[in-house]
DNA sequence: AATACCACGCAAGATTCTTCGATCAATCAC
DNA sequence: GTGATTGATCGAAGAATCTTGCGTGGTATT
């Protein structure tokens, strides 16, 4: 595995929350020249801890206001029907995470519905339809307290 | 409520994935001048539309590869009570989510830890120090299926 | 039909990126 | 100790990109 020191930490610490910054800005930030910053952040783009540059879109601007929780349990734990199961959920429009979790064969899914009645639309059209189903249960969030996708460094 | 017409919606659909892109590739591919482009953009981030620029960064190479989701009972709904434990909640360095969700007073949190001890470690060191707890419930995401930050336009 | 209003494209100045060679510090072999 | 090697740094300059002013065209309103 390759190594990073306590500046490149320093460097995605920072982009992690501006991801737009410039290389002068950020540069200065860690104290380096424009140069060995930029360097550094070239060597952890190709490394790949850096997986993506994106824009965070406001939920509530775009009628996204609530999260779902969907946890569902299969019906069996044949390989055939967890890819099954997965192929389905991965065309499901509105999917923000669906996790394989330990213990029993559960999915737990996580959706960016509109309001209730935008929730009922996507479990008739694609939750209902997804195979392999047994047991499913839907948790609404009545608000998000925290929310980052900032890694602690 | 501003409205967005369907090159607002592209631009932010192609930002999402990609929040780096040039300005002059963006317009070329939404078949617009580089000016244009980036009138819409500045006006989408003022509005409110973009939230952030971030980098996401790969949790395989920074050593937190498993997604841990604990639910957690309160014991009381008082809102003294919720706030302490909210504040509380904050200050895990690990934390990625915490939503209050409807139904019982319970919240669903969501942490990126290294492995079992790590989390051992940050549910020693801070989730049995969290005020008016009254259940806690730990699930491990063996694998992740799919995730993402990205809306659905 | 006249007017106002947007959003557009073009172009140019300002900013920023990106790469080059040179330099410096640390490490290692001898 | 000394010289060589490695790796990272810096400054500078050319290339790429951003950002803004201005004139134009289309559309809606009166």
């Amino acid at each position: 595995m390759i190594e990073i020191d306590a500046i490149d930490r320093r460097i995605l610490a920072i982009l992690q929350k501006d991801g737009r910054i410039t290389n002068a800005d950020l540069a200065a930030r860690v104290n380096l020249s424009a140069s060995a910053c930029h360097r550094r952040v070239q060597r952890l783009e190709q490394d790949g801890f850096i997986r993506a540059y994106t824009a965070l879109l406001d939920r509530r601007k775009l009628a996204r206001l609530s999260t779902v929780f969907v946890e569902i349990t299969l019906s069996g734990q044949a390989t055939e029907l967890l890819e099954a199961f997965e192929r389905g959920v991965r065309t499901i429009p509105d999917l923000l995470e669906c996790h394989l979790m330990a213990g029993t064969a559960d999915y737990l899914l996580k959706l960016a519905v509109a309001d209730t009645d935008d929730f009922a639309r996507i479990h008739r059209e694609y939750l209902t339809r997804l195979p392999g189903v047994a047991q499913m249960h839907s948790s609404f969030a009545l608000r998000t307290v925290a929310e980052t996708t900032a890694l602690s460094l």
